[in-house]
RNA sequence: GGGCCGGUAGCUCAGCAUGGGAGAGCGCCCGCUUGGCAUGCGGGAGGACCCGGGUUCAAGUCCCGGCCGGUCCA
């Protein structure tokens, strides 16, 4: 009932009613919308009506970029704060990879309130990126995986009051109608309701000519076990398709030829493609919002009808379109790509990397399907081209995306060479088997495993006469398979939590002085272990920088301090002993020698992930970093594998930096003048998007939004030695290095390794390698010698023994026990007698019991068969043995009783024989 | 982060389901064929079967762990 009212709230905005519109219900759907045309009766959303605009264009706007300097314009006039655009790949989050709207920027630490936004109300035109329509990009003529979405947010948070439903649906209808000259009685306002994330609220679909061109959702519940719960914050989330717009001011058939017109025309005549029939292209156009590729058999009925209306079949039709879809979708991947790469995602097969890899990989499929032969990489440089004036941080890139690029394709290529070769060897072993027909479970082996599309083996296998039925469900089935419940982000324990509840911040003294290390404060609370002081020096771990430990001394006592934790803004001591009571002054002394290793490898992990910038590329991006005393790690990104002359590079330039004794400047900056001086290379780790960013400048090489405590100047770092580089994924190489005196210590180390090798060569340890070399090449010589003296040995003993063989009802029979020997001796020494007889049987026992028993093929073929003899052996001695017809082996318990026996089974039976 | 597949000669791989004497093609070296090259024929060199543990009389082959690569999915 409560929810009815709330309803009500929403639905009749006061806005409606002073501008007169109309509440009406959709005479197709049954939605509520709001409209000032006294005629209409239909909400004006898909599927209700057709689209309208398609030929028929409302003049906005001409350019994107003009789309999208008239909204921010509009809404900075309005007193909203324009605010610069977040990359694509969402660093600030670990439950997604891309960022998919604009809403994503201020989750989760704005929106619940945990930070200040970096404006109130702003606005941004912010690119996203959805790959959850990825089957209906190109073929719906709507769907995108990359797009700009331009919103007005406003953050109704702790007790402050922005603006709300009403203002906003004001806002909406303002910005279209003056900004973009919309014509009022055009537009709907459909009711309805959103819910994701987590969140839940009311939500307007503002819609023009049949297309929606904006959302506005008003959150206000949070979704917790299915039940909504009225938050304290209410935010207002909107969003207005930047492309939609643009298509709606251009009237053209599909979204990609009102966005990329020039590349598409570039490419359609690289394909050598005609233009499609303007009749065909506008008949399509029109019902096109209708299709829905996740829905087969509704866009199969969308096209037979478009289909009836053109006279042609429908197969007919798709064979047609399919060449364009292609090139629309490869358009629409190739500037997702550039954005992706450009933001520092490195095609890999794990995280967004993988994502990256799957649009190259589509891409380059489509252009295969519209016969377009040229490197992938020339497309997505057109693209660059395009976007030049609306993203200049991007064609800046160019080189290096293009490098990935490439690189990606190329290995694409490898993949199918390989997976063809893969699928020729399967289906040879089916033809050697006489199956006509590759059994499903295969198909989805060769996809999981080697990567290989059911299209390509049904392709490979009509060569060779093989069918092949790819189940309907194939992709879903699939999907289904790998259905997992999402990454749960790490919750603070609940303990500490309870204890922080009601503090004032701790007052942080090791962002005031760093090198201060000792310090007097107040207990404000104490709970079993842990202790909250009113101001503190101990560094609580957090940025990839491990905590301080210490001590505390009060008066009648003393404790040390293991672990500094932050819960919020408070920092929490745990201690090891009997804590302080609430209300002692302490006095806090941090443990020196750990700290300033901490400080120096942290200022050399950004000396560092400059100096990789500048050897391997601007593309490289921190995927992760750990200090420690001992030593560190830093994860980047980076397409190859780096080489050791880069890792020398690396090394030798981060040294020179040390060595320059640049001074590192560490201060505090708005967001937005911050982003616009460095750019986005400032949020290398997990930073909160907060409205004042802590900055850490290493003079004239690098700077980064960081939390850590860092050395003054550069020298004070001293020596940097990377010991270690991983591949940890493909796409990520970590390094791993050592900072002052654990680098020398390092250095130590390997001199001793060397120096002893040198000792034990006895060899000057400049010729260490020499030494070795020469060694192994010794032992290489010596182990062939060895082996070819073991059979030369194996001959003589070989003649020796056969020599010996004793006739036995037509048989040469040689049994002896010989020499200890490896087992492999023992086989080999029989196969050599044996060959050396004809219609033989040899058996040998060596002392420690291991036999072999050879049987001449020319016995075995009338029939003679080793394995029965070893099996009346073994009936008459211990042991235990098997092997194939001609030859069997196995140990015995008493070698002098094996030979008798094998004497007396063999004797046995050639007389049965004869 | 998870699933699946793979790692054997310089290269591409077979052998592994059913454990028992380490293979093929290409490349390399030598000889013959030729005016020379291509080619053809003959001969030869080249192997810690990724590493470690287990099972077994016996492991390239089976089991477990690790490392490396590939691939699919979040």
């Amino acid at each position: 009932m409560g929810d009815r009212v709330r309803r009500e709230e929403f639905l009749r905005l006061p806005f409606f009613r002073e501008r007169g519109f109309t509440l009406k219900k959709c005479r197709v759907c049954g939605s509520e919308f709001w409209t000032l045309d006294p005629d209409r009766d239909v909400c004006g959303d898909q599927p209700c009506v057709d689209y309208e605009f398609i030929g028929r264009p409302l003049r906005g706007a001409a350019s994107p970029r003009e789309v999208r300097e008239r909204f921010l314009r509009f809404f900075e006039e309005e007193g909203h704060t324009r605010v610069g655009r977040y990359p694509v790949v969402a660093r600030w989050r670990d439950d997604v990879y891309l960022v998919g709207a604009s809403i994503y920027d201020f989750q989760p630490w704005v929106t619940e309130g945990l930070v200040e936004p970096p404006a109130n109300p702003l606005v941004i035109s912010q690119p996203s990126i959805r790959l959850t329509d990825l089957d209906n990009v190109g073929r719906t003529g709507r769907h995108m995986t990359g797009f700009e979405m331009m919103a007005h947010h406003a953050f109704n948070i702790g007790g402050r009051n922005v603006y709300w439903a009403n203002e906003t649906v004001e806002y909406a209808f303002r910005v279209l109608t003056e900004a973009f000259n919309i014509p009022p009685e055009e537009i709907t306002f459909k009711f309805d309701w959103w819910s994701g994330g987590g969140n839940a609220g009311e939500d307007y679909e503002v819609l023009v000519r049949g297309l929606e061109v904006a959302t506005l959702v008003f959150m206000h519940y949070k979704v917790v076990d299915d039940r909504l719960v009225e938050m304290g914050n209410r935010i207002v989330d909107t969003g207005y398709g930047l492309e939609r717009l643009l298509w709606l001011f251009r009237g053209s058939p599909t979204i990609y030829d009102a966005v990329f017109p020039r590349v598409l025309d570039a490419l359609r005549r690289e394909a050598g493609l005609e233009q499609l029939d303007p009749a065909v292209l506008e008949a399509v156009a029109r019902k096109s919002g209708k299709l829905d590729f996740k829905k087969p058999a509704l866009s199969v009925r969308v096209l037979d009808e478009i289909s009836r209306e053109l006279g042609v079949e429908r197969r007919e039709l798709e064979k047609m379109l399919m060449p364009y879809q292609s090139l629309y979708a490869l358009a629409d991947h190739s500037r997702t790509i550039f954005w992706m790469i450009g933001d520092g995602v490195v095609p890999s097969n794990v995280g967004a990397g993988y994502l990256a890899r799957l649009l190259i990989r589509r891409a380059l499929r489509h252009m295969a399907r519209a016969g377009l032969d040229i490197p992938l990489a020339e497309v997505v440089s057109m693209q660059l081209k395009a976007w030049r004036d609306d993203f200049p941080e991007y064609a800046e890139l160019e080189g290096e995306i293009l490098d990935i690029v490439s690189y990606e394709e190329r290995r694409y290529q490898d993949a199918l060479r390989h997976g063809k070769r893969v699928v020729r060897k399967l289906l040879r072993e089916l033809v050697r088997r006489g199956l006509r027909e590759v059994p499903p479970e295969k198909l989805s082996e060769l996809y999981e495993s080697h990567g290989v599309a059911p299209e390509l083996v049904a392709e490979e296998a009509a060569r060779v006469g093989v069918r092949v039925v790819v189940p309907p469900d194939f992709y879903s089935s699939l999907a289904s398979k790998h259905e997992v419940a999402p990454p749960k982000p790490a919750a603070i324990e609940e303990e500490a939590r309870k204890l922080a509840e009601g503090l004032p911040p701790t007052r942080r003294l090791y962002y005031e002085d760093p090198r201060r290390l000792e310090f007097k404060a107040r207990v404000l609370r104490t709970a079993g272990r842990m202790v909250v002081l009113d101001s503190t020096a101990f560094y609580p771990e957090g940025g990839g920088q491990p905590h301080d430990t210490g001590v505390l001394e009060w008066e009648g006592g003393k404790c040390r301090v293991v672990r500094v934790i932050k819960v919020g803004d408070v920092v929490l001591h745990e201690c090891e002993g009997q804590p302080p009571p609430e209300g002692a002054e302490v006095k806090g002394v941090v443990d020196a020698e750990r700290r300033f290793a901490l400080m120096r490898n942290h200022t050399a992990t950004h000396i560092i992930l400059g100096a990789a910038r500048r050897v391997l590329g601007r593309h490289v991006w921190q995927a992760g970093a750990q200090k420690g005393v001992e030593q560190s790690r830093l994860d980047i990104t980076h397409h190859k594998r780096i080489s050791p002359e880069e890792i020398r590079a690396i090394e030798e330039l981060a040294n020179k930096v040390v060595m320059e004794d640049r001074p590192v400047r560490v201060f505090f900056e708005d967001r937005t003048v911050a982003e616009s001086k460095y750019g986005f290379i400032l949020y290398q780790g997990g930073v909160v998007p907060e409205a004042r960013l802590r900055i850490v400048e290493v003079e004239g090489w690098d700077v980064e939004a960081c939390g850590g405590l860092h050395c003054s100047r550069t020298g004070e770092v001293g020596l940097i030695k990377v010991v270690k580089v991983e591949r940890i994924q493909d796409g990520v190489s970590r390094l791993v290095f050592k900072v002052g005196r654990a680098a020398l210590e390092h250095v130590w180390r390997l001199e001793d390794s060397v120096s002893r090798l040198a000792h034990m060569l006895n060899v000057e340890e400049d010729k260490v390698v020499e030494g070795v070399e020469q060694l192994v090449s010794e032992l290489r010589v010596l182990r062939r010698s060895l082996e070819k003296a073991r059979r030369e040995l194996l001959e003589l003993k070989a003649a020796h023994l056969a020599a010996k063989a004793e006739q036995v009802a037509g048989i040469k029979l040689v049994v002896e026990v010989v020499e200890e020997g490896e087992e492999r001796d023992v086989r080999d020494l029989a196969l050599a007698v044996a060959r050396q007889l004809s219609r033989s049987i040899v058996g040998l026992v060596n002392r420690g019991g291991v036999y072999a028993i050879k049987v001449g093929d020319e016995l075995v073929e009338e029939g003679f068969d080793a394995r029965e003899l070893n099996k009346l052996v073994l009936a008459r001695v211990e042991g235990r043995g098997g092997g194939v017809a001609d030859l069997v082996m196995g140990r015995v318990s008493d070698p002098s009783a094996f030979r008798e026996a094998l004497r007396e089974v063999v004797v046995g039976v050639a007389r049965d024989e004869a």
